[in-house]
DNA sequence: ATTTACCTTTACGTAAACGTAAACTTTAGC
DNA sequence: GCTAAAGTTTACGTTTACGTAAAGGTAAAT
């Protein structure tokens, strides 16, 4: 079957960005989309390509650090050197993601105390 | 008793950056230290409030949205309008944060699958 | 045929978050 | 009394991640 294939635009909609946005990911080498004349058409894999550099900069990933994850997933894994330095940056990357996520919780708990406090003081004042 | 002070390299060295950051956040009204003459001394809640903006910035927030956090502890809820307004902006930012953690837990998921799969390229090389 | 709605490239502008260097003062140690 | 270490202000530089025109090509709709 003949694959699907997307206009910038209609990625641009679908991600919540501009297509300055996508075309900047381009210009660094983040995505590379085929040509149909001059326009762009973007695979499957570009937009997941996208979606995955999206997620990396929801969690305060630079564009770099986003390229360095995805690349994980595509290992030139010839040799075992390789092999080994990749798990050691996979170990790096989890311990990080980790420390981001008690980060968060610790600062859920923080919310959800506030906003009861806040609840409190609203029914207090409501009687 | 006398409360415990800082100097700004104090600080600097325990959260391992620069005087310089410290005296931007200081720029940006982001922490008031006191003063003995020149010199800054820091409070132990200035401590805090640069260890939170350190936390805020490791998930990826701006300068910004960390003091727009933590004053959301030290709110200002004169009225049932400020205590409302303080709760939405509760939930919201309690939503990104569920947001985030599911982006986390996403990553950690597949960086699991990429060093069993490295651990297991390894074993198998080494028969 | 011309508006409308896309697409394109090129290029300068900008906000955030510091880095870096210069030039100077203050305090501690020898 | 001098030097070294830490402090200070001022100010220009840098990287990242786009924003924002400007100037134009293409293709469908009226």
């Amino acid at each position: 079957m003949p694959e699907k294939t997307y206009t910038i635009s209609d990625l641009a909609k679908e991600f919540g960005v501009t297509t300055r946005t996508i075309r900047f990911y381009e210009e660094k080498g983040l995505v590379t989309p085929l040509r149909e004349g001059q326009k762009r058409l973007y695979s499957p894999a570009d937009r997941v390509r996208i979606k995955l550099i999206l997620r990396g900069k929801r969690i305060g990933m630079t564009l770099q650090e986003c390229v360095d994850f995805i690349d994980m997933y595509d290992p030139e894994h010839d040799n075992d050197e390789q092999l080994h330095s990749l798990i050691d940056d996979v170990k790096r990357r989890r311990e990080k993601l980790q420390q981001q996520k008690k980060d968060i919780d610790d600062m859920l708990s923080g919310l959800e105390e506030v906003q009861a406090l806040c609840e409190a003081a609203l029914t207090r004042d409501s009687k």
